[in-house]
DNA sequence: AATGAATGAGGATTCATTCAT
DNA sequence: GATGAATGAATCCTCATTCAT
């Protein structure tokens, strides 16, 4: 049954498998070749596209900071006015698509895999700036100076929201999730700018 | 040499060594072996005392949580009115013994590995919600029905304090983190309660 | 691109990539893959020229041993009387095709693949026995009975040479190792025949 | 049955079949599962013994050097006059320790495994050192300045003996071997100093 | 109380080889 | 004629765990 060009489509499987894998098990400690037989295929072809282990793990870290990225961005091209910039990307950050279970074990641990290795520990920090960096552009001309610890803050409670989802007994909706962050916002910006 | 009564030493020097060495390796991929030899004996004592190292990771873990708790319980001794009482648990929060490289690197494996075992995860929950609590009494009194919202952001933030401080690539000290988290507070306070 | 027959390109390419990758690897212990790559194709088409990582080898091995023995017959051909017919020989052993790293370094793992390969032993045998021939032949009115023996030590002696080459840390030269064995077959004659 | 003090009978142990198992395959390709199994013993604790496969062919390789060596040193005890000297290192190597089909497959494959293992090279450059050194001394006296040539071309009617004992299909004693080096010997013993 | 000894089980990784296209 | 795709089979190695002393 080999066709031509199964390289990208034996890439995705895998690197869905492995969230899925990860999301289930809830640990990294998950072998090769659980994956590679839910992605259909043998550890050996595992390898093969990908080289190792931690290549698959950093893939689907990759693949799911993209994604999140990637709907970051589809949010900001509707965000009229700053206030709207920053709406946007509390609300994506709790979009169906991210804020389910498997994506969210998935997060926490690579959070834990960037403690001891390196790669993972880059392509995280280059994530955080990112979202910093969105938050901070749509929270300057409202908060001025403040905008930073602020937008720390926000990056806090969207990962305490994820926690709380991942540990806590009661199934958090995103929107419940969203008001919460939602609030925070708006009470800094009674506040005002600094 | 062995003499009577060694078991409380050892198992504390169990612990310590665990606490340890997964803060050195930041996961909890680290040999029984290893953490034994840290303690200054064999991995086949240490499964005497323990079991298993599932049960050595429990216990370090349960040490954390009782270290922190102490500490917590201990500053609320001083509190005179509400509003220090929730400062109190944010001060122990990022005290020296808890906001240290070593014990947030295991609080954070922890907190993963509450995703995978159920013995932690009730452990975790069982803490979580006596942090919760304390801080619920302490905002009951000024925030009135918002205070369970609250002592959850508070919560979270301290959570993102740790985090920042993890992987973050500048050094946060206690205090800048503390003031953080106050400085929401105040800003709750300033609102009032609902 | 496929032209009529490619057979004798593609084999020879792989006969040489063989050598070449056994050279630097310095072991037999070379994949397939690599040497086909080196050969510029696949590996599936190494098989199925050859049918097997064995047969590769063993072409190989008959291409060092094909191109020695036409070295030496082309230098025989020079031969006018028998100690020139014995120079021949060892100056052939000694030539630049010969003597240099990768084909030393084929050699002697051939010679150690003689020893759990039956085929591999087979050609080897059929070789020295051509070799010992050739240089009997030459000695034989030189030394009469003693030509065995002494066209038994002048191969060792080649052999000697190829070992000090290939692991020495001095790089000796062709001449170098000529003139030592030609001093032995000097010191043999002067003694004369039995 | 575990008693104490069994690392030195467990690891002598492994040295030995391990040479027997190399001896019996002709080859490295030799798995530490065979190895282990033939020593009576598990992998792991071959592993856990040596750790690893290439520190157990090193042992084994070092274990067959050091035994060579001491029975050298042994016949040299013996030797009056230089002439002697020379004649028991070349009496040693046939000696039927060493001079057998399992300890001659394992030299001849470290002897390839020098060339692409630095310790394995490293290790066999102090054993032929000190064998030529040997060699030197009791030719010195009698050859003067051509000891060294001398002395390099024994050391290749040796490994010459070695080569025919595995491949050959005759089988050479000892006796023969020694003989023919010992002629080589008196040849030039006769020719004299330079 | 304490440990060296020992292993079974499992996992990552490699590779020769096959096959459909 | 040629190759990408795919895998089964092996192999090294690690580790938690047990046990006799």
């Amino acid at each position: 049954m080999p066709r031509l060009g199964m390289e990208p489509i034996r890439r995705e499987a895998l690197v869905k498998a492995t969230i899925a894998e990860i999301g289930e098990a809830g640990t990294l400690d998950v072998t090769v070749n659980r994956i590679a037989k839910r992605a259909g295929m043998s550890s050996a072809l595992a390898h093969h596209y990908f080289g190792g282990k931690d290549d698959i793990f950093l893939a689907a870290m990759r693949h799911v900071l993209t994604v999140y990225g990637a709907e970051v961005r589809g949010a900001l091209i509707m965000a009229a006015d700053p206030r709207s910039r920053v709406e946007a990307i509390i609300r994506a950050s709790f979009s169906d698509t991210s804020f389910r279970q498997e994506v969210i074990a998935a997060w926490l641990n690579f959070y834990v895999m960037a403690l001891s290795s390196a790669p993972a520990k880059r392509l995280l920090l280059i994530y955080q700036r990112r979202i910093r960096s969105n938050l901070c552009h749509g929270l300057r001309p409202l908060l001025g100076a403040r905008a930073g610890g602020v937008a720390e803050n926000i990056a806090a409670l969207i990962d305490g929201g994820y926690l709380r989802q991942s540990l806590g007994q009661e199934t958090v909706d995103g929107a419940k999730a969203i008001e919460i962050v939602m609030q925070y916002l708006d009470l800094e910006l009674e506040r005002g700018s600094a």
